[in-house]
DNA sequence: CTTGAACCTCAAGCCGCTTGAGGGGGTATC
DNA sequence: GATACCCCCTCAAGCGGCTTGAGGTTCAAG
């Protein structure tokens, strides 16, 4: 398949797919009269690129993940950095969890008081 | 006050307050001999900015949220912009479950496969 | 054989900072 | 009042992770 069916498969932009390739997080792809071609391992891998992107793992973790995965690397190695990530992802957790709750909060009090006035119901915000 | 103590009672670095004052987040500072003087109000300002920021709140929604705070738009507004994030940080929320959950497992898994082989347990993200 | 979409490369731009160079202010000590 | 020291100043460039744009090529359909 050619970079815009890829891009479509994996819920990425094409430049992005590029970019990708660029720092070294996909292989450089195949090509075809100059134009990129990919096969399904060309997708799980950037599917699991992404999710990892969108868990907001930077460019270089994915890296290191990705070579962990093809173990080039000894287990114990991935246990640190998956432990790493796991009281990183908890404290992420908690945060959001208490930014749900002031939102939702600051949501009712406008709808209660939306007489067209001043929000001063975002005052909520300050002792989130 | 002077920049640094500020920096310290926000808990954040010098150079972002005067990168928060070029772009407008904080007026522009008084001057003591060309030194930047702050009071309370300022320390106020700032913290609520930095919260906003820590909750991925753009600089421009900053802005816009700090001049609803002001009283100078509807509060129509403000509630549309909250019910907004509300939406993102649920969606987000249950992705970061997920990702712990998954994350947890791999640790698990590590502990218990760890003969210094390969980390094919990192598959588990694959399928988080 | 032409049209038009999809592709290519390379360079620059964007956000939210951080880092660095080069210099001024304030105060405590000699 | 000179020295030392730290904190402060401005301006410019750099960084991560893309996106956008200019200008040109490839491919499939009509």
């Amino acid at each position: 398949m050619r970079i815009g069916v890829l891009a479509k498969r994996t819920g990425t932009s094409v430049p992005t797919i590029r970019y990708y390739e660029q720092v070294g997080l996909l292989r450089p792809a195949a090509r075809s009269g100059g134009q990129r071609i990919y096969d399904n391992q060309d997708v799980r891998r950037l599917a699991f690129v992404r999710r990892c992107r969108d868990f907001d793992y930077s460019i270089e973790e994915v890296r290191s993940l990705l070579s962990l995965m093809h173990g080039e690397k000894p287990c114990t190695e991935a246990r640190d950095l998956a432990a790493g990530h796991l009281a990183g992802v908890r404290r992420k957790l908690a945060e959001l969890k208490a930014l749900e709750t002031a939102i939702a909060s600051l949501v009712k009090e406008c709808d209660a008081s939306c007489a067209g006035g001043p929000a001063s119901a975002c005052v909520i915000l300050q002792t989130a």
